[in-house]
DNA sequence: ACCTGAACACCGTTCAAGT
DNA sequence: ACCTGAACACCGTTCAAGT
């Protein structure tokens, strides 16, 4: 039986910047940004924070790594799928919609990645996946460029305030469920100010009702048809 | 003459919650995000860190402050306009735009301040300024919380990457400028593996060219066009 | 009520020394 | 080549003490 403790001292396969790596994701995953820190990752892996810099060059590079990897896995194209262009790009922004939920720190990162480097490989990634189905999409070829970041910056701003959101929910600790979170802020934004807050006022039930993942969808799907109605593609 | 220096010693009004968040926009502005330290802002200020806590409850609500000002500022109604509810959405949009380039440090906060406070101010702020606009275009009543939910989603997180990219313009030295920065970008896009990277090789050109401005503004009006063609208000 | 400033716990990073 | 771990400079925050 000999069960394996879940975090044993010894360390039985050498450092190497992969696992280093591995571990700052399930660091960043369990305890949230604040929580990825040398001292803790020392102790998770067993080892000296001289030995984390021998592989890795600072924590900035590290958090990229990490992002990196996770980016990577989430818009990966699934192999047998053929779908509608409309489709894949719909499971690329979900995809991405998923893995900022399961890792609400990727947020932060891709907006700190994105501006750190364009020049590294999130952006490239993110904006190859989409504009393959842009292209098959039947965009005229001088619209490509638009169509596409406005997909991408959509997506990946969207992606991020809706788990952001997500966030809160889970953190309100045992009493408070996700529902009666939403209900409290519904409730707030009832009572803002009649003259200066008229509409948010008025939309405030809407926010008890809806669903994160349809409205999110509902947005990416108001720029595909702005991207495929006539004439979108004309500059000014 | 008598000249001021620019920053004396002493102290003559006294300390404020409001002079303590403006010394805070002043250091974010100038040496950004990680030059905001009590240690920099008691210089500033002249006096000590338990006097700012006196004021203030921690370095997170501070931020928070700093974010609120300038967002109000950003958003606010100009007095004598009363273009079309499109311009108007345009005239928000570069709002924000403009702030979140004047500081670049308002793009990693809106997130973050987004996430961690939905009943603070900033975004029932935001989200009506739009709002308004989205109901004068005529949109259904059932749609306007999807259509201004889309449009605060796509004007902050592309704003913020643009001002990311920005950023990082600015500060490549002197020797360095945009449009020879913007080269290199394109030139490493044009030299990615052409199986992997086909799309993005294709528009890498594209990158040279481009006008931040008016990309952005292109994603606007996709979404724009988007929510105010027939069906589009019909859910999932 | 408002401010002072020393002190505390913690952080990222370095580096001489080991193997 | 790879790792150890003490040490350094710096950070946000606290709090007894002053006015």
């Amino acid at each position: 039986m000999a069960a394996r403790t879940g975090r044993s001292p010894r360390r039985t396969e050498s450092l190497s910047r992969e696992r280093i790596v591995e571990a700052a994701v399930e660091l960043l995953d369990s305890v949230g940004e604040g929580g990825l820190t040398f001292r803790a990752l020392t102790e998770r892996l067993a080892t000296g924070p001289g030995a984390i810099y021998w592989h890795v060059a600072n924590k900035g590079e590290l958090l990229g790594a990490a992002t990196e990897g996770v980016v990577a896995e989430a818009v990966a194209v699934k192999p047998g799928s053929a779908d509608a262009p409309r489709e894949e790009i719909r499971a690329v922004a979900f995809g991405l919609f998923d893995a900022i939920a399961e890792h609400p720190w990727l947020a932060t990162q891709l907006s700190a990645q994105l501006s750190r480097s364009p020049l590294g490989m999130v952006t490239p990634r993110i904006f190859e996946s989409i504009g393959r189905q842009v292209r098959a999409l039947g965009v005229p070829e001088d619209g490509w460029f638009a169509a596409t970041s406005a997909l991408m910056h959509y997506i990946l701003g969207a992606a991020g305030q809706h788990a952001a959101n997500a966030a809160i929910g889970r953190d309100l600790g045992p009493g408070v469920d996700r529902g009666s979170y939403l209900d409290s802020v519904s409730t707030a934004w009832a009572q803002l100010d009649p003259d200066e807050y008229s509409f948010t006022r008025a939309v405030a039930g809407r926010l008890r009702e809806h669903d994160d993942r349809e409205q999110f969808l509902a947005g990416v799907d108001f720029i595909l048809t702005g991207i495929t109605s006539r004439g979108a593609t004309a500059t000014g």
